[in-house]
Formats: C-alpha cells, sequence, structure tokens
DNA sequence: CGACGTGTGAAAATCCTGTGAAAGCAGGTA
DNA sequence: TACCTGCTTTCACAGGATTTTCACACGTCG
C-alpha cells in the first residue's frame, strides 16, 4: 500500500472565528474573505469577558495585542489556559523575538507581523483551528437543543426525548448544517455545498428530497413544531416553532447577536 | 537553559524531532537548545521513505524544502496527510505570499523565514505539538468496567470474570479506544487514526476485521451482552447493553471540561 | 392563466458492512 | 537457513442500507 491517493477531503467545517483588532480596513476585508469561505467571522472590540468567550464556541481567535491594553499578555494566557481547543493569532506590528518566544510559550498559537496579506492570515487561522480540532477530537460539543428536538454530535443522531430520530449520515449533517444557523435562510446551492463537499450540479433534486425525509421523521417524533421552512425561490430556514405558529424566539438571544442582527428574514416570503 | 522561563507545565512531555536541513551551523544551535529542553532530535539529510517517517513516530518536523528538491511540496503534502498529527513547520528563505499560502493549505502548519532565530523556531515547534493535555497514559490505573467486561490496560487485556479475551495487542487498542469514550459514535478514520498511528488509506478495511475479532471474542465469554454498534456510514459506539436492548449506561454529558458549562448552546452567532 | 419551483413516491444505482479465506510478516525454533 | 506459528493486512463477494434519479402532482408567482 504505502503512498497512492491525495484526499482532497478537506472536510471544511466552518469555522467561527473572533477577531480583535482596530484596523477596520483590515478586518473588513478579513470578513468579506472569511465569509465567501463559509466561516462566521464576528468581530469584538476589545478585551471581553472570558465566559462570553467560551460561549461563543469559537475555533479560532485572531487579536492585536495593542487593542487589549496594557494587561494584554495576562488576559491571553488566561484564554488558551481556558478555552484549550481555540486556535489564537497574535497578529501585530513590530516586535522581539522575545517577545514572540514569550508569546507563544503562553499557550499562543502562531504570530504573524503587520502589515500582513489578509489571504496569510486567513490561511494561518485555517491551519491553527485544523491543527487544535484534531487534538480534541469533538470532546465537548454539548447538545444542541431546538424546540423538542436534541441534537448530539457525539453521535451523529437526534432524539425527542429519548428516542431517536434514526437519522442516517446524510440526513444528520444536513439537520446539523440547518440547526447551526437557526433562523437563517440557507440556499440550496449553499447547503449542497457544505454537506455534500462539492457543487450542485444544475437541476439537482437532492437536498429536497433530504429536506423531505427529515421533515417525515421530525413530523413523527414531534407533530407539534415544525422546524424546516420552505422560502420559494430560495432554499430553506429552520426555525423550530410550535404548530400553532407563534414564533418562539428562545431567551438565548442573550448574547449571541449583540451587533449585528440575524437577519430579519423577509416574512413575505415565508411559507408556513 | 540557563534563565528558566515559566511555561505552563502542563505538557512537558519530551519531543521528537526530525530536521530537514542543511545550514548546519542552525542546525547545530538547534540541537544543542533542543538537547537541553530535553527533545530527541534527528537530523535527516532529505525525503525519506514515508513508512520511515511513521515508525520514527515524531511530534514535530522543520524542514527547509530546497533541501527535498524539486517535489517538495508533494512529498510534504503526502507527509502531512499521512500523519495528522504530526507538527509540521517549513523553515525557509524569501518567500511569497502564494507559496506560503499554498504550504498552510497542503497542511503545512507554520511557516518561519530565515534567518530566524533558533528559540523562536523551538517556541515555534513547541506550539505546533502542543496538544494532547491529557495525561492518559496511567493515570486511571484502576481497571475500566463495562457490562460483564473488565478492561485491564496494566496487562493490555480484558475480562470476563477470571477468564482472558486473549486480544492481540491491536485488538485490545482497539478495545481501550471504544470503551475509553462509551456512547460516542467514533469515525474509522478517527479510530484507525488513534490506534494505527496514521491516516487511514481510502478502501482500508482493517478497522472492520478488526472490529469483528473482538466481537466475536466478546460474544463468546459474554454472549448475553453486546458491546460493540454499527452505525451505517459513521464508524462504531461501545456502549454495553444486555441482550434485551436496554441501555445501562444513562446519558451522561461527557466528562471531558467540568468547567465548561453545558451552555444552552446560544445558537445565533451572526456573520459579521 | 402559464411558467417554474417544490413536494412526493418509488425504482434504479451506489455505497457500506459482515464475512471467510488467502497472502504477507515478524518472531521464535530446530 | 529453513520452518513453524500467531498476528495483521488484503481480497472478493453477498446482502442490505442509503443515496440518487425520475416522472408527476401541486403551489406559487408574475
Amino acid at each position: 500500500m504505502a503512498h497512492t491517493i491525495a484526499r482532497p477531503v478537506n472536510q471544511q467545517q466552518t469555522i467561527r472565528l473572533a477577531v480583535i483588532d482596530d484596523d477596520s480596513g483590515f478586518v473588513t476585508v478579513l470578513a468579506k474573505r472569511t465569509e465567501v469561505a463559509g466561516w462566521q467571522q464576528r468581530t469584538l472590540a476589545g478585551a471581553i469577558p472570558l465566559e462570553e468567550l467560551v460561549a461563543m464556541k469559537l475555533n479560532a481567535l485572531l487579536v492585536d495585542p495593542t487593542v487589549l491594553g496594557g494587561d494584554a499578555w495576562a488576559y491571553l494566557e488566561r484564554v488558551c489556559g481556558m478555552l484549550p481547543d481555540l486556535g489564537v493569532v497574535v497578529c501585530t506590528g513590530r516586535s522581539t523575538v522575545a517577545q514572540r518566544v514569550r508569546g507563544l510559550r503562553l499557550g499562543i498559537d502562531d504570530w504573524i507581523t503587520k502589515p500582513c496579506h489578509p489571504e496569510e492570515a486567513i490561511a494561518r487561522l485555517e491551519a491553527v483551528s485544523r491543527r487544535r480540532r484534531r487534538a480534541r477530537p469533538q470532546a465537548e460539543a454539548g447538545p444542541v437543543i431546538a424546540g423538542e428536538l436534541e441534537i448530539r454530535a457525539d453521535r451523529f443522531q437526534a432524539y425527542v426525548g429519548e428516542v431517536s430520530l434514526d437519522l442516517t449520515r446524510r440526513e444528520f449533517e444536513l439537520l446539523q448544517l440547518l440547526a447551526d444557523s437557526p433562523g437563517q435562510v440557507l440556499e440550496r446551492e449553499a447547503i449542497y455545498q457544505r454537506v455534500w463537499g462539492y457543487a450542485m450540479a444544475h437541476g439537482d433534486r437532492s437536498v429536497d428530497v433530504f429536506i423531505r425525509k427529515l421533515r417525515q421523521k421530525l413530523e413523527k417524533l414531534s407533530p407539534s413544531w415544525s422546524y424546516i421552512h420552505t422560502h420559494f425561490g430560495v432554499g430553506y430556514r429552520f426555525d423550530p416553532e410550535p404548530a400553532d405558529g407563534t414564533a418562539v424566539v428562545p431567551p438565548s438571544a442573550s448574547q449571541g447577536q449583540s451587533d449585528i442582527d440575524p437577519t430579519p428574514a423577509p416574512e413575505a416570503f415565508t411559507v408556513a
């Protein structure tokens, strides 16, 4: 055996990135690129409480320590200690070897020097979270709750109460993808691209078929809720709501999206 | 090192490093420093067969691609694909952003530019191979009990009552891995990667074969329990349950991070 | 009222796993 | 060295499970 196969399967899982930097130009360019790549990016103004960072379930953090102020290193050390799965990349202007070594020893994963090309920053963030992900294979991953539904990534399965939905792998991945961005309308092409891993051929109905299967299984075990909504001409939206149609925006709105509101989903398109 | 640095003691494991570079001065200095740090370093003259690299059980690899010749990148890609746990750092002279991005995308973990301070190279190598924080080895001296099964890591063997299952080394390692995360579905690739130590080639059925052997031996001595469950299209799950199908292990949340609160998954993570 | 996008059921094509057995290896023995 | 022995890897095939494809009914939109 040995050699053979160059497996292209770069399972590009969506990366959650937070950026702490005040160079708005850089941040903007970065945001544009990461969005294309399907990452979820968020910009932070400065140091925020550790609990909030934890709650964000990030994969990667890009930070310019000067924005953090004087105790930047103490802060970053705590971050690294607290979140062993988080890839931390420091991006800074001029720096000495000693500083860099100290930073890396603290737990920083990579250190880039400004000015730096956004593409390289992205590549390094990617590399860093690739490594982090491998280090701890899906350890945490608390179950996601949506309506009566409980999605457990560690079991590749969803449950209503104790009963399994008996999802196949594809069904599960689709559900997981949808449930990962509740309230967001995802286009078919995007869904296909992310679940199947390659571009959707024109006229392919696979997504529709799997949506149907999901709906059937959901309906069977949780008939009083509707989870997946169709947006004509666009795609689908995951939003658990009781049968009577009352939208239940869970109090989870607590800290999630403080800055930008989650796409107010043009109700004109909504199909009950 | 004379001036000791307050480093997080958590991962003081000795690192096995291989260096592929012809800058003898640099290599020598590096060797001196790593030796003080207690690393095991080995210098290679150039590309060597993948099998040999695998056999070295390295943690980190520092390489100057110019020493590898023309197909350096193809080689490194294969190395990274084969050994996902190996930290690979490229150290090269002048390079373009595009080159660096390409390298990082191939699987390289970090890229340093010469001339570089050895201390920084070491810090980066360390950062790149910093991962297994779990002191698994003999920490849990107590035998693991699962159903009628008793797994004794100290003997590399499992028993039902006083009778040994007569597991071979691989069989035992596989069983131990599975039993280490009861209730979790482990993918074949992950299993292979952790038991065999390198990436699974496409189409390799070794895992299946060993699962069968395990099942046979388990069935023979503990016929009234079923331990290993298949998840179609995914992998296997270890979950001891009596023949009648009653699950015994309550869905205890993963015990991994005690500190991380099972936060109700604040899902809305808006794309900025 | 069309044109087009979506829901549906079922057949067809694929892929996945269990299995038995042969071939390849490494280590010990005569 | 030649041989034996137990372990690991590789192969080929059968039976199922899953995924894809198709044709058609139905809804939505302009």
